[in-house]
RNA sequence: GCCCCGGUAGCUCAGCUGGACAGAGCGGCUGACUUCUAAUCAGCGGGCCGCAGGUUCGAGUCCUGCCCGGGGCGCCA
């Protein structure tokens, strides 16, 4: 019963009327936002308020759909049993919902019914041997944006990550390096440290068809560190700490950031003391070659190999250390596992492990999230292969892409100032059309469609800009002026009617998003809302204070989103950037014509 | 073979946990204006909602079966 009813602020103003209008207490009367077709735009149960005994009959309803109707703030009331559908008049219903926006500001949208409830949201596990691809940004996009929802619902929540700097992909990587790294380091090479370290971890696999003895190498070298080769740990924390680095380098662009993570090395030996004990107790089996694994048959998740013939750690290793450690610092944290649906079975297979080796809260505490994978249009990416786009590289591309626009429109020297705007709403524009799709979804990266397309890309994203900065704008130039939506002709009342409404809707959307675990339900909505706005500006010029509400909503819902807003779009590289650029060029034919009416 | 996720306009995707005429953006077609191998604006056309049953007054939405696509079932991560 905990299910968020999501009210907005014209609902329990509603409410309120009513209980005054009909002398009932407010409690019993329970408003809510009635179904696109319904014969009102909200409606109220009438049994809470009937005397018990008496039934919410067809006349009852009339009857009392009448008394409603008779105020002079209704438009209409219908009873249907055993409610009474009622609409409210547009004025009525543009004060409530404009004026409740405005005093819930920073909070609208937000609620309390997971208040106390204790969460951390994990996300993203990079392997420390390569950069950061279209995949990680999706996770992380998705993490840092239902954390957000997370907390805007009152729970209590920290981030966390775990990152893999131990193994045999290490080992692979330094493999390479050491045959042909010749001692260079990201600062001699001037590369970014996930970058430099992921080259070897490339060069290994493209070299492995004619070099063999790699394979073993890798293995010796794993099989060194485990034994205690303390020089070679160290170079291993080296080596995997330039990647590291180079990764938090990519958490700064894109916003993402963790309260706390695990590193494999660290973590490590709690996995090998549970194993130790699981296998004294029979949780766990060693084969006649020497590997362990545990018999998930009876689950349908198979065997799944723990430590490897010669004693060496494999992935699930390491997640079941963070599972039992995390529990440990946070004991009484749920945690929302976010990550991709490859992992679907090996998740539950992680849980079911850890239940068996005793660690019950660890194993019963997790709820896994996951989505879609990202696609190439030629397929899947593949590291091994190189075949992969490159966080760094998506977010640059679509930054370089805006500058030479820029510069094309207006020659000269591109300063820091539009530089900076092009880097963030490149990166509006990755998490506005990665966070847009279904969480389900499958995504074909498609730079084209990013930069292009008027639904998911950066025309839908500057759509949205535009519309909470037009709100500022319509604010400070006009504060008075108001178009009274008596005034207003049919198809305008209906739409702004619709717009109120979308307005209004906001905490039931963000309920909705948390509950499906979807950012992507915030995305539409606040696209919905962009466009009905600017379709009510273009019919009738949109009161300063309903543009507002819009603002309020459109940046309540980008900041749910992680999406910054440059600071102003009056600078924005040309189509987007109007013509501002020759600004001091006074002399030109009046601007004002491509600006879209209001 | 078993498990999971999908199948909605030419393409990429929405469709609020059953409700009237199934939407958007691209592309296409038409027109306007013009900074004329293009951009912008306005408008139009376009859909056996994979197939077949079932539940319901009513199904794109729920159930069953089948078909197709993707993912998982590694001593990879």
């Amino acid at each position: 019963m905990t299910a968020p009813r999501g009210l907005g602020p014209a609902e329990q103003a509603i409410a309120e009327a009513l209980a005054t209008h009909l002398a009932v207490p407010v409690e019993r009367i329970e408003v809510e936002s009635s179904s696109k077709n319904a014969p009102g735009d909200f409606r109220f149960d009438l049994r809470p308020l009937l005397p018990s005994g008496e039934q919410a009959t067809k006349d009852v309803c009339r009857e009392w759909a009448e008394k409603v109707a008779a105020a002079d703030w209704i438009e209409q009331a219908v009873g249907v049993p055993p409610r009474v559908y009622l609409t409210p008049r547009l004025d009525v219903l543009s004060s409530q919902v404009v004026d409740g926006v405005y005093d819930q500001r920073r909070t609208y949208g937000t609620g309390e019914e997971h208040a106390g409830k204790k969460i951390v949201v994990s996300y993203n596990s990079p392997n420390a041997n390569k950069a950061l691809h279209l995949g990680h940004l999706r996770v992380c996009f998705m993490g840092m944006s239902m954390a957000n929802l997370l907390d805007a619902r009152g729970y209590d929540v920290l981030r966390s990550e775990m990152l893999s700097n131990y193994g045999i992909h290490i080992c692979q990587a330094i493999a390479a390096y050491e045959r042909w790294g010749d001692g260079a380091t990201p600062e001699s090479t001037g590369m970014k440290g996930d970058h430099f370290v992921a080259q070897w971890y490339a060069m290994y696999h493209a070299k492995l068809a004619d070099v063999p003895e790699l394979e073993e190498h890798a293995a010796t070298l794993l099989q060194r560190m485990e034994a205690g080769d303390e020089k070679l740990r160290t170079f291993n924390e080296q080596f995997t700490e330039w990647s590291i680095q180079g990764i938090f380098e990519t958490y700064e662009r894109i916003g993402a950031y963790h309260d706390f993570r695990f590193r494999e090395l660290d973590t490590l030996p709690i996995a090998m003391r549970l194993i130790t004990q699981a296998l004294l107790r029979g949780d766990c089996l060693r084969r006649p070659d020497g590997s362990v694994y545990v018999d998930l048959d009876d689950k349908a998740l198979g065997q799944v190999t723990i430590l490897r013939r010669d004693g060496t750690p494999l992935v699930f290793t390491q997640l079941l250390a963070v599972w039992v450690r995390r529990e440990q610092l946070h004991p009484n944290h749920w945690v929302m596992h976010v990550t991709g649906d490859q992992w679907t079975a090996g998740v539950n297979a992680l849980l079911e492990i850890l239940k068996r080796f005793g660690c019950e809260r660890a194993g019963s505490m997790t709820e896994g999230v996951y989505f879609g994978m990202v696609k190439l249009p030629e397929g899947k990416m593949r590291s091994r292969e190189g075949i992969v786009v490159g966080a760094d590289m998506v977010l640059d591309r679509l930054r370089d892409r805006m500058i030479e626009t820029w510069a094309e429109a207006a020659p000269g020297p591109i300063d820091h100032f539009q530089r900076d705007v092009s880097e963030r709403l490149g990166l509006a524009v990755v998490k506005y059309w990665l966070l847009g799709f279904k969480r389900h979804a499958y995504i074909t990266y498609d730079e084209e469609v990013m930069w292009r397309d008027g639904r998911s890309g950066l025309a839908a994203v500057v759509r949205v800009l535009r519309c909470a900065e037009e709100a500022t704008d319509t604010i400070a130039s006009a504060p008075e002026s108001v178009t009274p939506p008596a005034a207003l002709n049919k198809a305008a009342r209906v739409a702004r009617r619709e717009l109120l409404l979308r307005l209004n809707a906001m905490p039931k959307i963000v309920g909705q998003a948390l509950e499906r675990r979807d950012p992507a339900d915030v995305v539409h909505y606040m696209d919905d809302v962009c466009r009905r706005a600017s379709q009510c500006d273009r019919q009738a010029a949109l009161d300063p204070a309903t543009w507002r509400s819009v603002g309020i909503v459109v940046r309540r819902c980008l900041a749910l989103l992680d999406i910054e807003l440059p600071p102003s779009l009056r600078y924005l590289p040309p189509p987007f950037g109007e013509a501002d650029l020759a600004d001091e060029d006074d002399s030109l034919p009046e601007p004002a014509a491509t600006v879209p009416a209001r």
